[in-house]
DNA sequence: CGAGCGAATGAAACCGGTTACATCAACCTA
DNA sequence: TAGGTTGATGTAACCGGTTTCATTCGCTCG
């Protein structure tokens, strides 16, 4: 159906390797030679096929991303970053939803390892077993989690992670400071990696500072998730809460403004990501910047650049206005 | 590097035909040989080229997707709904986010075309033209647009709408039947084909009911959007305001908020997609239930099916709490 | 004038699969 | 036993490009 590069050449009276050159603007082709395949291609309507050229060159120019949930906002702009600063190189991406599914993620890679020239996986659920064998095959970029062991870090590999230490060290810091004497911790998924980072930071901080610390589970870290995840909070004995996400904190925020309770007067609420829009939340939301843009750069460069990249973003806190002081009535 | 056919039919001692039926599952094949190919291929840990296959078969097991923004709730969930569906079988998404721009469009469909199966196009800015020649090449989704004349319907070209005739006229009569006697209509994209569907539809209920309409303008369709709209908007002389989509209602709704401005009891707001997870609005949005998972459902399904498709949904008003009685004071 | 050189082009192999067609053996039937 | 049929497998063309290597031609220089 779509014209080749055998009828192109056929049409300028030239052998296929010529038009090839042509069309490719190797130097090696006498000008007039050039204008006519370029004319010809050009009557012909002549795109040349990315398929045949991937196989030739070995290059596919596409690289495939894999997230455990295209519609959460904090994914979606990791990706819109990626997108943006691939694109602008002419590459393409192959998306992948996992649904937070680990043999989902095996799917979408095995589906995917032969037609990509790389892969981002964002949050990998994976073993690093797994996502090591994975980069043997091709390189991979390992967006929002780090591998366990430092000694192995293969080539072809490379780790882009947000230090959410800072971040939610100060929001413990700033909670301890306004008169909280316990913070409640609203988990994402378990398996999740920067989960632990957050849950390990706030232990060790609630630890140093003399606070108490609970931790309670959500389903899915998304707003109908942090909705949910307040009935198993026993209100009457906290005053703080801190969330896995932005999402997490909003659907708080919600159930909490259902059950009647006041923020920041009765309870001080953080959110994490700084991915909401000004206004969007109200109160505005103290939050930790995770900033999921600056990880789809990150991560982008990490792609194009050639050799193994390491790298991390430190985070810090953001005091907007949900959190305040505690009530003095509920100690 | 990666193991070929040709390195698993000589592991095998047989040619590569035979382990490429063996391998495909063709009946031509004894039983003894298929087990001996397909232990061989797992030792060797082998993995068809997709590429190779593709070329083969001239049919690459991918399809495209060009949304106007990746950002959007809207997209991401019309995003989400078709990657469901087409992942359920085995096929695989080339993303591209156009950033509203006819050119950025273009420059994806030309990336694409040679390397999928079919395009979806959700929310096209293309003239009409450009998509029927798109269609020649490649079979082509057409969502949430629908060509003007409806007599030149191209084979390989779908269209799958939502009508939002129905809903749109109701908000306009339950404005009415509240006491408002004008609309502030806050618009999408000029270029935008449900847009246009939305003013007409506006513009011809007022008409009818005897109200003022006033359109007002967006840069972008999205929640900052909709917070700038609002310095448009003469708040004296207006009670009640219909959004092109939630998003941009959300942003209004922030505005308001920050402006003193208490809504319905001031201002009445109507949004439109039903996309806000049941909470997230404060008070509850009234709205227009043009659902993009629907419309993402019925895409796939045209992708999957053979022949060209021609669907319209239609939609319906959601009555909240953002909307009520026109206050007596400002008429 | 002929050897030598470089520039432009062509022939053909190759990337990794699929598949139409040829081949060959075994079996069945007349 | 010869001829036909069937079933398993091999040979080779093909998909649409790129690229190595060989060829041809015109030119320069000794």
């Amino acid at each position: 159906m779509a014209t080749t590069i055998r009828q192109v050449a056929a049409e300028a009276g030239v052998s296929i390797a010529t038009a090839s050159r042509a069309l490719g603007g190797s130097s090696a082709v006498v000008e007039a030679t050039r204008e006519r395949v370029l004319g010809v291609a050009a009557a012909l309507n002549y795109t040349p096929s990315r398929l045949g050229r991937s196989l030739a060159t070995g290059s596919t120019g596409n690289v495939g991303v894999i997230l455990p949930d295209v519609t959460n906002p904090f994914y979606t702009s990791f990706l819109a970053a990626l997108e943006s600063a691939l694109g602008a190189r002419d590459l393409g991406i192959l998306v992948g939803d996992s649904h937070e599914s680990l043999d989902g993620e095996r799917a979408l890679i095995r589906r995917m390892d032969t037609q990509v020239d790389a892969l981002v996986l964002a949050s990998s659920r994976l073993p690093d077993a797994e996502i090591v064998a994975a980069s043997h095959r091709l390189p991979v970029v390992l967006a929002n989690r780090r591998l366990d062991a430092a000694a192995i870090a293969p080539a072809g590999l490379s780790q882009i992670a947000l230090d959410v230490g800072p971040g939610f060290a100060q929001a413990a810091e700033h909670l301890h400071s306004l008169g909280h004497t316990g913070i409640v911790y609203v988990d994402g998924p378990p398996q999740s990696w920067s989960g632990r980072q957050k849950r390990d930071t706030l232990t060790r901080a609630c630890a140093r500072l003399g606070m108490r610390l609970t931790i309670a589970p959500t389903v899915r870290p998304d707003f109908e998730g942090g909705r949910r995840a307040l009935e198993a909070v026993d209100l009457d004995d906290t005053t703080a809460i801190v969330a896995f996400n932005d999402q997490v904190a909003l659907g708080l925020l919600s159930a909490l403004r259902e059950a009647g309770v006041e923020v920041p007067t009765r309870v001080s609420i953080v959110g994490c990501d700084d991915s909401l829009p000004h206004g969007l939340a109200w109160p505005p939301l103290t939050t930790v910047d995770s900033s999921s843009r600056t990880l789809g750069e990150l991560a982008a460069a990490a792609t194009l650049g050639e050799g193994a990249l390491r790298n991390t973003v430190p985070t810090h806190l953001i005091v907007r206005d949900s959190t305040g002081a505690c009530p003095a009535a509920s100690v």
